[in-house]
DNA sequence: TGTACATCAGTGAACGCGCGTTCACTGATGTAC
DNA sequence: TGTACATCAGTGAACGCGCGTTCACTGATGTAC
């Protein structure tokens, strides 16, 4: 194939990196290829080097766009100055669609012990990712930092270990008990 | 080198499961190879299928072994009929020395992504650890299995989060607010 | 508005490396008598 | 208590595979005039 146009190789990039997100989020960084992701993107792997320097560049790029999309329903909901944002919040986090949807979820919950040790770029971003949700959810707290850094790690640490569990009652039992959890903490 | 007694083929065997768990919990799983775990132990990494059908063996073996030392103390304190052994536990998970030190803690903290997704042996010791670790503390809180569940996340998210921080002070906060979560939690 | 040409997105094959696993071998251990 | 021999823990080299990355190539795109 011959050279693509600018707005092709924007279309090409963005095709990676929704492919990446969701491929990473499900399987792994690690146990996800680079051939993997170009051919879910409809491409060849030999172009992936004219997107990116490196696959770690991809993970932090895929991790960036991942947390963009978890957060926006969050902060147009600030934005818009809505009651019960942080409530909102917890509903849609707590819910058996993003434990069952990893590829579609919260990279901090699908990616914590592997980003955390990456590559320097992957491991930046996924830093990135938890200081702005902690940023968020603090303005949905009424600007208690502190309680937000604890309502962030409930949810987290729900949701990734609701995913390990193989019973489903035993998931569904979690979840309710991190969302009353929950309920206290957005309250008091 | 020639055949080794019973008693050194054990002590192998311990020396390589004590190895892979610290590495597999300081660098992941993947990030770690059988060589790398063979040498840490004193041993060549040909010996390594005297001991273990596979990897995957070892991962499971690995984190079944550190699970126990991790909930040693709280089981400990529970059979003791010791008050408090929920404090307790909250008190040494939300450490700062457990979150330097991931290679001797928890592996529901350090290998949450990973091993979730591992082949079936290191899923199954994974989903093991995780039931153990509720069970416990749902002793340790009177029978409640849902603050167990509620309590558990909040723990596991906090310390991975943590983890996870590049800005040591961010770190600290983070600990500071679960501890007061979870004070909340074991006494409500 | 047209022409000449440098650029470079994408292809498909190849490279090099590390890894999990296998294997032939050694010789002390454990066992059968 | 001693002897003969099968076992097998550990060694060190090798195998085969998949992966991240590189590269020569193609030809439409973008640009300079």
């Amino acid at each position: 194939m011959a050279r693509a146009s600018q707005a092709a190789k924007a279309a090409s990039r963005a095709a990676i990196v929704a492919a990446a997100a969701r491929r990473f989020r499900e399987r792994g960084i690690e146990a996800t290829s680079v051939a993997d992701v170009m051919t879910a993107a409809g491409l060849t792997h030999g172009g992936f080097y004219r997107h990116f320097d490196s696959k770690d560049g991809l993970a932090a790029a895929a991790i960036d766009a991942a947390m963009e999309d978890v957060l926006a329903p969050l902060r147009a909901d600030l934005d818009a100055g809505r009651d019960a944002a942080a409530t909102r919040h917890v509903k849609r986090y707590l819910s058996a669609g993003h434990v069952d949807r990893p590829g579609a979820g919260c990279p901090l919950a699908a990616l914590s012990s592997e980003a955390r040790r990456g590559d320097g770029e992957t491991a930046a971003a996924y830093a990135r990712g938890a200081a702005a949700t902690r940023k968020l959810l603090a303005r949905a707290l009424g600007g208690d930092a502190a309680r937000a850094g604890a309502l962030m790690s409930l949810l987290v640490g729900a949701v990734s270990l609701a995913r390990s569990l193989d019973d489903p009652r035993a998931r569904d039992t979690i979840l309710k008990a991190a969302r009353a959890a929950a309920r206290v903490m957005t309250r008091g």
